[in-house]
DNA sequence: ACCTGAACACCGTTCAAGT
DNA sequence: ACCTGAACACCGTTCAAGT
């Protein structure tokens, strides 16, 4: 949590004062942790440096001495809300294994913050809790006997792996997270259901294949594709560490 | 091209309008057009109803009529640029080559159009163009013996992952496409080397795994790092055709 | 059937001025 | 060292009114 050691990289948009206690109103982490508040309960869309200012009581300019931009203020939710993932510790024979729980446990985090995989998107994280993430990922990946040009690779296609996954998942609604996940998966269900029903509908001599699959649009378990995602892509890494890049025999 | 036989599905948020022909000034297809002329060289952040009319000789209302909203808007570039992809015809026995290569040629199109990922977080292509698109990849996944659920989930899983791989891509920086790959290049060569002294600086104490990795995060050749994507995912794609989910051995 | 000007309700950011 | 009000230069969208 103190970021106190390690120093901020030199592209972070935060401007660097001194000290930061003072009494109540606001400080760096009150105007994050306000922001977070406001993002969880309201969506992205709800976030502008006037509405955030007013939640705590100030003005909009008052905020910009202590995050310098939004684009800054939205580094450090960022880094806050991966301080929330856990990773374990190394076990190397069960490195394959780790490496999905990895995938499923940033998962998690994204469905917790909806909006936070958006914030993610064209930022580079180097915050400290990104540091320290990326530092046990990239050993459990070590240990289980990844090359280091592998390893470093692995970990940047499966974070952007299931970034392209999520986004999609928490994609058309911008609302909160919420606790209601049946209006979530009911909602969902009959989206697919408005898909496959207008797949089903298009000209069978122009669209044959789509028509014939028309029904498998209709079943949109993330859960279940999820599986199938890390499933492909932690075989595909092990394959390809042992040196395996064969083509499969079809 | 012509989008007369499909009809929009329904939650598309689009106006629909009669005929459409006129002399000059606006029409669907010449804002979609100016649309992407102004994306593509300067960027979605210019990207704005008011200028997009004045580049168009009008104010930002008259659009209104034509394309409903800025969303609307947005559905009929992605769908436009969508069909700038092209897609072979299956060639059963070489499925997972051909898999690759509808991998390889959208980045290509994404990268040419470098805004283009963004405009399709959330969205889901249904128009016209991106309908044929779905059906011939399908094709080829089915002519490749790919069970009706799986081929689904693999080309939903495909265009997900390729999208998360992009993002990062072109993340970063707003800029138009331009031929300055030079720059693009070098830019993004230097970036790299700031992580990696960045990385390299920090306590070895606490960061022992990413210190003694920092050279690899110099190192970002980013055809390469997509070329091991697309391998590692086809050929989990095509194990888990044959049944072979097993965990392979380490 | 199409286009328009003007307005509504917002934005992020800056900056001189205060304490 | 921190906070403020007011201003600048924008947004997307609506709507009554025009032709």
């Amino acid at each position: 949590m103190a970021d106190t050691e390690i120093p901020a990289p030199p592209w972070q948009r935060l401007p660097d004062r001194g000290s930061r206690r003072r009494r109540e109103p606001i400080s760096r982490e009150a105007i994050v942790a306000a922001a977070i508040k406001l993002l969880d309960s309201e969506g992205l869309a709800a976030l502008s440096m006037r509405r955030l200012a007013e939640e705590l009581g100030t003005g909009a300019a008052s905020l910009y001495w202590h995050v310098g931009s939004k684009d800054g203020l939205l580094d450090l939710v960022l880094d806050q809300i991966i301080g929330e993932g856990r990773i374990p510790d190394p076990d190397p024979p069960r490195w394959q294994e780790q490496l999905k729980e990895v995938a499923r446990e940033h998962r998690r985090v994204s469905l917790l913050h909806p909006y936070v995989v958006r914030i993610s998107l064209g930022r580079i994280p180097m915050g400290p809790n990104a540091l320290r993430y990326s530092e046990r990922v990239l050993a459990i990946l070590r240990a289980g006997g990844l090359p280091p040009r592998l390893a470093v690779q692995g970990y940047l296609l499966l974070m952007s792996t299931v970034n392209g996954f999520t986004v999609d998942e928490t994609g058309v609604d911008d609302e909160p997270a919420g606790d209601h996940r049946a209006d979530d998966a009911a909602g969902r269900q009959e989206a697919a259901n408005m898909a496959r029903d207008y797949i089903a509908s298009l000209p069978a001599g122009s669209f044959p294949t789509m028509t014939g699959l028309a029904d498998e649009f209709a079943f949109s378990d993330a859960d279940e594709r999820f599986d199938l995602l890390i499933d492909i892509f932690a075989d595909g890494l092990a394959r390809h560490a042992q040196g395996g890049s064969t083509t499969v025999r079809s």
